[in-house]
RNA sequence: GGGCAGUUAGCUCAAUGGUAGAGCAUCUCGUUUACACCGAGGAGGUUGGGGGUUCGAGUCCCUCACUGCCCA
């Protein structure tokens, strides 16, 4: 066995990731029929792995190496978020720096940018992860824009707008203008900021005026009102004139325009001077004050997307254009020019912000699209409820909770130029009847009855592709066969394919329909001239033979329809003369049909279309490049947004699966999902609802929440303000396997953010590995010359050693807990109790005891713990457990990645609990030795003394076992009492009492020690103290706890008597001599 | 403004209502053939403040203070 000194872990962990990667270890056949499943979430295609990632990655990784090895077939989906705007930036930024902009590129030009710019970093996260050790199969790596992902989204889009859960709607939004794009609530951060608050006069009358406080006078020009709060005594007379429907104006400022004074509860009294402006078209609250006093119709945006001023009429032309903050300031000019402004105070504001550029948002007025959330929401709380998803702290259950229960709709549009496209096209109504005449136009296309008139039975739902066989229907050759029924026609029947069906054929294959196709065909009893299996579509070419053949086509197409199969016809005619068309003909019903597998009846359908407002739209399920074009000759638009990524995200726990089957059996996507609690909301409340809501499953059962990885003073680390710490770094200073030790500890238990002080926590990590390494090292010294395969499992019923006995009764226990951990979620105390285990128990106590007695039983016990704490380990420190398993067998190109995980192997091990006692009394027995010996007596560890211990019973194997343990404490044990001086010491081990006698060696000083001696006597009496017992103690608690407290006691006071005693002694010139 | 979490040794964190623990740092001693990336032994605490419940509170309740996060 070849064991360098120390542990080293780059070259280790080079060795094992190329043979993991060469070898294809961990490749997944069939993911979807995985037993354990986790979907990474994805990370930015824009992004390197910053430290919570690699917590996550590490959590993930342990549970799904964990999973493994208990048998299970785990699947890992990773991949990537094309992550909209946050890429967009990017790639905008870089065209910055060649003083270019998107629009000089122009939207086509710049996509190609964004697309190869993701190509080119899509990789990165993924070798990082390879870096961290991470075992996945990365050929199923998913990316949200791949075309299986978009189509996801679109049909997606098109159930969730079918359903009328998505609308088109004129709504106040969160605006950036710098990015130029609409964002949901969940993009806007909100920060303090001092600003000002201006008070300016509304004149009601030529004398009298209301002073109006705001923080935001540039809005003033899209002032619909002012309000004030009907309760407020300031205003009476106002307030009775409105109660009386009497109709107040004030006159706004800077503009030859009146508007009304309404009363709202909702107006705070001790804002300002209590009368509120009210910018509908630039606030939110005001929005909702507008709501409800019917002043909304007024609202008018009198900003542009870039937050400038409008050019319109009613607003001097001297702020036309100008920017929000310019106008802010010449507005309280030109307001202190003309008197109008009465005072400017100090005011603490919260502010929006974009949570991608910092810009100041801008409530605007805008048609965006919306998913009504209120009953999509409750499918999600319903979820939680009801236990089917359950989160890990529980507490985020709340976060969860509060966000739905409180819900808004969700602005699914972004004025981007990077993600998906929202698939609708609409144009405006012209004429009453404009819809039927659209979905006549559009059923034509797609070959499909009109919706409006009744479902023809040919069209009823047919049953999905498999029903075939399952209803034992046999699906045949490819040659002409011959049954009864078909035999008074024999002579007629064709051997050759006739001229149209062979140019049928070609066409189909030309355009690579072939391979869809069987070319003549038998169903069961009947011949059918093409058929496709995926869609049970069947193509007949009616030839010269059909009147001759009457009977039997009427039989055979009742039979095949009877089978769900559709059977489109066309005539020799048709195909020779049109093959264009029919060909066309061929693929959108294929299309149609493959499209929506569960059949087509009323409510199905491949395309939605209704009237919203004063303008249709159009969905079509699936993309359809040349209808496509029709629309827009038909004068339909295409919008020109892209969707919320947030929108593609929620897909992702099946979306990013789905590539690989449609269907999966659990009710289920994944097992787990481990996540950053900053997400909750914005993505893993969304994948509840959608996925439950498209899938009829759920996309996880057990949510994990890990805590986010602070900087030493407890700061967001953020690449940007440079106090980011890159893994990869950490991983080239100590090893991935360290490092992922040390993100497994940290876990998900933790109550708040954890706090990173330095290398040095993982430089520990990486010392228990090196502590660890050269424990294998001393076994493996001492198993050198051995074969491995002669030593046998210990047999815990026939040990004899007490050691032995000992350590593997701890180590049974650990495993039933580090099992215990994993199965839920406890990374924290998994490594916790593997660290202590490996380090106090098996290093400090059990090798260093056996050092001095090796016997056959020890080489066993050694072996057979050492191989299982490398499995043990395996989940978390996967590099150096697969090099250490390779050097102890001496085996090569051989991962123990699908070895068993170790498990507590007896319940039973009670039986010799006597022993693990033995063990214990002589831990405390040699811990109290050495403590005497250097605090009492101030000697060097090595120095040896004599002992004697004289108890009760001469046989000191009953209580320390038969281990040797005097060389531990590097003593002399005498067989007699001593007869020099001594220090007693009464040691108590449960009922049995035990003199012991130290030998005070010559050079001690016992004088100096004094301060020692009595500051442990101080320690005594003041515990002491605390354990004294009242009545009302004696009367309440129960017995268990008086006895164990009365035994304290006792054991105290023979040990203060001790003390005292020996300190009057040092003074005694009889010990001193 | 609403909610959640936290405040325990110098630092980072543990502790089903029952003698407050670990790691790091610090101090003392020690190179003993697995390991100095080590071993042995110390010192270090009014558990943020103030009330309350209890025989007994770091733990439960109330309150105040501060910190972090989420939501508006």
């Amino acid at each position: 066995m070849n064991f360098d000194k120390n542990y080293e872990a780059s070259e280790i962990e080079k060795k094992w990731n190329d043979f993991w990667i060469k070898n294809n270890i961990f490749s997944v056949k069939e993911p979807l029929k995985a037993d354990f499943s986790i979907v990474l979430p994805p990370p930015n295609v824009t992004g390197e792995l910053h430290m919570g990632h690699a917590l996550n990655c590490t959590l993930q990784d342990v549970l799904i190496r964990y999973k493994r090895m208990r048998g299970y077939k785990v699947h890992w989906q990773t991949g990537t978020d094309h992550a909209g705007i946050g890429t967009q930036i990017v790639v905008e930024k870089q065209l910055a720096k060649e003083k270019l902009n998107k629009y000089d590129l122009g939207k086509q030009a710049f996509s190609k940018r964004v697309w190869d710019w993701t190509n080119k970093h899509k990789g990165k996260i993924q070798e990082q992860m390879k870096i961290l050790g991470c075992s996945v199969d990365w050929s199923h790596d998913s990316f949200t824009l791949d075309p299986h992902y978009v189509k996801e989204v679109r049909q997606a889009f098109f159930k969730l707008f079918k359903e009328n859960y998505i609308y088109r709607g004129t709504r106040l939004i969160n605006w950036c203008p710098k990015c130029l794009t609409s964002l949901s609530d969940l993009e806007v951060i909100h920060s303090d900021k001092k600003a000002k608050l201006y008070k300016i006069k509304y004149y009601l009358n030529s004398n009298e005026f209301l002073v109006v406080a705001t923080t935001r006078p540039e809005t003033l020009f899209g002032d619909v009102a002012v309000a004030i709060n009907p309760q407020d005594l300031r205003y009476k007379e106002i307030i009775s004139k409105i109660q009386k429907n009497e109709k107040v104006f004030v006159k706004l400022p800077l503009v030859n325009k009146e508007i009304p004074v309404i009363l709202n509860e909702n107006v705070k009294l001790d804002f300002g001077t209590g009368a509120l402006k009210i910018t509908p078209s630039h606030d939110f609250n005001d929005y909702e004050i507008a709501k409800t006093n019917n002043t909304l119709e007024q609202a008018i945006n009198i900003f542009n997307d870039k937050a400038c001023i409008l050019a319109l009429d009613f607003i001097p032309k001297e702020f036309h254009g100008l920017d929000r903050f310019l106008a802010r300031n010449l507005i309280i000019s030109k307001l202190e020019g003309q008197g109008l402004l009465e005072g400017i105070e100090e005011y603490e504001q919260s502010q929006a912000l974009h949570d991608r550029c910092d810009t100041v948002i801008e409530p605007y007025l805008s048609k965006q699209w919306f998913v009504e959330m209120k009953d999509l929401a409750q499918i999600a709380i319903t979820a939680l409820k009801t236990e089917q998803v359950k989160f890990y702290p529980e507490r985020y259950s709340k976060t969860y909770l509060d966000w739905l229960e409180n819900i808004q709709d969700w602005c699914i549009s972004r004025q981007l130029w990077w993600g998906h496209e929202i698939p609708v096209f609409y144009k405006k109504i012209e004429k009453e009847n404009t819809l039927l005449e659209e979905k006549e136009f559009l059923n034509k296309y797609f070959y499909y009855p009109n919706p409006l008139t009744p479902c023809p039975a040919s069209l009823k739902p047919s049953p999905p592709t498999p029903l075939l066989k399952e209803r034992g229907v046999r699906i045949k050759g490819t040659d002409i066969f011959l049954i009864e029924k078909l035999k008074p026609f024999a002579k007629e029947m064709r051997k050759e394919f006739t001229e149209a069906e062979n140019l049928l054929w070609q066409e189909l294959r030309n355009n690579k329909l072939g391979f869809k196709f069987r070319r003549q065909h038998l169903i069961d009893k009947f011949i059918v001239d093409f058929f496709c299996i995926e869609t049970q579509l069947i193509i007949e070419v009616d030839g010269e033979i059909q009147e001759k053949t009457k009977e039997y086509d009427s039989l055979r197409e009742e039979f095949l329809t009877s089978l769900g199969c559709k059977v489109i016809r066309f005539s020799n005619e048709e195909i020779l003369n049109n093959i264009k068309e029919v060909k066309e003909k061929i693929v959108f019903t294929l299309s149609f049909r493959r499209g929506s597998p569960e059949g087509r009846g009323e409510g199905k359908e491949d395309y939605h279309i209704k009237i919203e407002e004063d303008e249709i739209q159009l969905v079509l399920k699936e993309s359809n490049l040349k209808l496509e074009e029709e629309l827009i000759n038909r004068g339909y638009i295409k919008d020109s947004s892209v969707l919320d990524t947030w929108f593609s995200s929620a897909l992702w726990a099946f979306a990013s699966q789905r590539k690989h089957g449609e269907s999966i059996e659990k009710p289920y996507w994944t097992n787990v999902l481990s996540t950053a609690r900053e997400i909750i909301n914005l993505w893993v409340s969304r994948m509840i609802f959608s996925s439950i809501k498209l899938t009829d499953k759920l996309p996880f059962k057990d949510i994990l929440i890990h805590p986010v990885i602070q900087t030493a003073d407890g700061k967001r680390m953020s690449k940007s303000k440079g106090n980011a710490i890159d893994p990869i770094e950490l991983v080239n200073l100590y090893g991935a396997d360290a490092s992922r030790l040390w993100y497994c500890s940290v876990g998900i238990n933790s109550n708040q953010d954890i706090r990173f002080t330095g290398n040095k926590e993982i430089e520990n990590k990486k010392r228990f590995i090196n502590k660890f390494w050269n424990a294998c090292k001393f076994a493996s010294q001492k198993l050198e010359n051995k074969n491995l395969k002669d030593l046998k499992t210990p047999e815990i019923n026939n040990l004899i050693y007490t050691e032995n006995i000992y350590i593997l009764s701890l180590f049974s226990d650990l495993l039933k807990n580090i099992n215990n951990n994993l199965e839920n979620y406890d990374f924290t105390n998994f490594c916790e109790n593997l660290e202590n285990f490996i380090w106090n128990d098996f290093c400090d106590w059990y090798l260093e005891t056996i050092k001095f007695r090796l016997e056959q039983e020890h080489l066993e016990v050694l072996l057979f713990i050492l191989k299982n704490l490398i499995l043990a380990l395996y989940p978390v420190i996967p590099f150096v457990a697969e090099e250490l398993y390779s050097i102890f067998y001496n085996i090569e190109n051989q991962t123990i990645a699908f070895e068993e995980y170790p498990q507590a192997f007896t319940e039973e091990f009670n039986y010799k609990k006597e022993e693990i006692i033995k063990f214990k009394n002589m831990k405390k027995l040699i811990t109290t030795i050495r403590s005497i010996k250097k605090n009492i007596l101030g000697l060097n560890d090595r120095k040896n003394i004599k002992i004697s211990l004289n108890g009760e019973i001469n046989n000191l194997e009953d209580i320390f076992g038969n281990c040797k343990w005097q060389d531990l404490a590097f003593i002399e044990l005498s067989a007699h009492t001593i007869e020099t001086n001594t220090l007693q010491k009464t040691l108590e081990f449960n009922d049995i009492k035990l003199l012991m006698q130290i030998e005070i060696p010559e050079e001690v000083n016992l004088k100096d020690r004094i301060d020692k001696l009595n500051n442990n006597l101080k320690k005594l009496l003041e515990e002491k103290e605390k354990l004294q017992m009242n009545e009302a103690f004696l009367k309440n608690a129960n017995q268990e706890r008086i006895i164990e407290r009365q035994k304290r006691i006792s054991e105290i006071n023979s040990q203060i008597e001790e003390l005292k005693d020996f300190l009057t002694n040092i003074f005694n010139p009889s010990i001193l001599k």
